[in-house]
RNA sequence: CGGGUAUUAGCGCAGCUUGGUAGCGCGCCUGCCUUGGGAGCAGGAGGUCGCAGGUUCAAAUCCUGCAUACCCGACCA
């Protein structure tokens, strides 16, 4: 017993009435109430029967898809030594978000969030000659991140599972095609798993490296990044890498001279604008920020916000966190809300602050302002970069038309990443005349245990989830009416039978419960076809449910089991 | 990291103000009855009241500390 076929008074499994009292998010409300999984800690989970069978088909798709373009699978240790990542760079810059322990000999390892490190390390040590690239490896692991604040269910963990691949490649003409390859595969693993889904431009953050990179997002209320997207065209760009035809130019021919206005106590921008009466779009504010422990000014329009990570590429820089009050007084000379464009340190503008015309800058005194500024006229425009996020209202930069925004789920990433971590180990290949190169690499993520998390968020109703049925734990759920009556239990035993014997996955509700209790049940644990035996039985008769369309069939046994084969094939 | 809320049976909660035998609903076990959308009756099991101190004749309840969990925020000048 077990395996395509399960008896539910043998499933490991209880079912839930009530929400947990501390589920917000119906996929987390779900999950828990249909026995897929229980927390242990915060944001460790611990995967039941059920859960474990779709997260299983999940992976088992992800896992057929990288195979077909090559890919070969690998398990990398979750335990590794902390040198590793010294080594690269990174221990400093995951810092607290790593799990770090000590052996009994001190000796420092921490639990891999991510394995670009322990793959190069092999690759450094197995491959030596361009006759062994390209070369693909990928692994489904347990990762661990130490995450601030776990939330939202299985949709951020500190300990999750995840498809990781890794490419090698001699030239960057080769690593393109496999970053097409894989990303062709993402797509078809979405498809496969029934799921809405977007790919989006992205940036490439912690993991670090040059080059295109790719989100996978799951449009979802639930989720936690922004995506910008084109409202004709298919641009779409993650909120952090998204970009937009810059301002047209304000036209300053009829300013006047700057003048200097007092502006007691105004900390903040909404508290100018009602004193002075202007809307934000005309203030020019600065912003200071810390870059590797550099202060720097980000001079940008009242009404925009600084895109850290825009920031940070721009800088080149590791760290970046924004400077606080008495830093701001020290490097600028100026309290917080006084701080102008011209203050003495490192600025950088944003491009579309040569859009105002007329503006209010911080350019005097403590507690005062200067009107009628004019960005180019009345400071030096220096370095101009795009530095903020898009905003509504902003433009698509491939055909102008209005920029929309999204809540998504991201449940892929894919990036290339050049010789980001090749360097860092000197990992090298001999050509064909024996000189020594770079080996080029491309890294590519899918969270599996988030992908489960949000196709729940995505396909379910007020009953329950309703699996695609590429992952649902079974496919056919027999709803045996009473198991004191023979004929329906002869019925749905029979049919049980067949429908194993014929490798269908089915699930039989062989328990002494009232119908309503595994009608219930039956449209909470979302499996997609439902066969109800019951007291129809007299003349032949079962009824065949669609879960999602909620579509009834009565048939006889015979075309019920025909229709099912019929509907899971 | 900061703030808030919570912690009492497997789950959801009451009890705490005003200290005195630990309760309700769901679930679970037994029996009867019932059987097409979470029935009914009867009986029953199950709790170091998060932990550690303190006050008191007596603490789930008052006081102190700690832990854990959940939510919100983390400074755009």
């Amino acid at each position: 017993m077990g395996g395509n076929w399960m008896r539910q008074t043998r499933l490991f499994l209880n079912t839930m009435r009530e929400n947990p009292a501390d589920a917000e998010i119906a996929s987390h409300q779900l999950m828990v109430r249909a026995g897929l999984v229980r927390q242990l800690t915060a944001g460790v989970y611990t995967f039941l029967p059920l859960g474990y069978r779709v997260l299983k088909k999940i992976e088992a798709i992800v896992e057929s898809e990288m195979d077909a373009i090559g890919a070969q699978e690998v398990l990398l240790p979750a335990m590794q030594p902390e040198e590793l990542w010294v080594e690269s760079g990174r221990s400093e810059t995951y810092g607290p978000d790593m799990f770090r322990l000590a052996d009994r000999h001190q000796r420092k390892v921490v639990l891999g969030p991510t394995h670009e490190e322990v793959v190069t390390n092999l690759i450094d040590n197995e491959v030596s000659s361009y006759r062994q690239l390209p070369i693909t490896l990928y692994q489904i692991q347990t990762k661990f991140r130490d995450e601030v604040r776990p939330r939202g269910g299985l949709l951020r963990v500190r300990e999750f599972r995840m498809k990781d691949a890794y490419s090698f490649h001699t030239s960057p003409e080769s690593l393109d095609e496999t970053y097409r390859d894989m990303h062709d595969a993402y797509c078809r693993i979405f498809e496969r798993l029934g799921i809405g889904y977007r790919a989006v431009e992205a940036d490439s953050g912690a993991i670090g490296g040059s080059g295109g990179s790719h989100e996978f997002m799951v449009l979802s209320e639930a989720g936690e990044d922004t995506v910008a997207g084109c409202t004709s065209c298919d641009y779409s760009a993650n909120l952090e890498k998204a970009v937009a035809v810059p301002l047209p130019a304000g036209d300053a021919s009829a300013t006047p001279a700057p003048l200097v206005v007092p502006t007691p106590g105004t900390k903040t921008i909404e508290e100018l604008c009602r004193l002075l009466d202007v809307p934000a779009s005309r203030i020019i504010k600065v912003v200071v920020y810390f870059a590797d422990g550099q202060a720097v000014g980000v001079c940008l329009r009242g009404d925009h916000e600084v895109n850290e990570a825009k920031l940070k590429a721009v800088l080149g820089a590791d760290h970046l966190r924004l400077a606080t009050a008495d830093e701001v007084l020290s490097a600028a000379g100026k309290r917080v809300g006084f701080v102008g464009p011209d203050a003495p340190i490192r600025m950088l503008f944003d491009r579309d602050i040569q859009s105002v015309s007329d503006g209010v800058a911080a350019m005097a005194g403590e507690d005062e302002h200067k009107i009628h500024v004019v960005p180019g006229r009345d400071f030096d425009l220096s370095e101009t970069v795009d530095i903020r996020n898009v905003v509504d209202g902003d433009a698509c930069p491939r055909c102008q038309s209005p920029l929309a925004f999204y809540n998504g789920i991201e449940v892929g990433h894919i990036f290339k990443l050049g010789t980001r971590y090749t360097d860092a180990f000197d990992t090298t290949y001999l050509d064909a005349n024996g000189a020594a190169h770079r080996i080029i690499m491309g890294c590519y993520g899918l969270g599996t245990s988030r992908v489960l998390a949000a196709i729940v968020e995505q396909s379910h109703d007020e009953k329950g989830i309703i699996w695609p049925s590429a992952v649902a734990p079974f496919q056919v759920h027999i709803v045996l009416v009473s198991v004191k009556d023979e004929a329906q239990v002869k019925a749905a035993e029979s049919l049980y039978h067949r429908l194993y014997a014929a490798g269908v996955e089915v699930l039989l509700d062989d328990r002494d419960e009232r119908p309503g209790v595994k009608f219930n049940d039956a449209d909470l644990m979302g499996v997609p076809v439902r066969v109800t035996i019951g007291n129809k039985i007299k003349e032949g008769q079962v009824e065949l449910k669609d879960r999602k369309t909620g579509d009834v069939q009565v048939l006889s046994a015979e075309e019920a089991f025909a229709t099912v084969l019929g509907m899971v094939k």
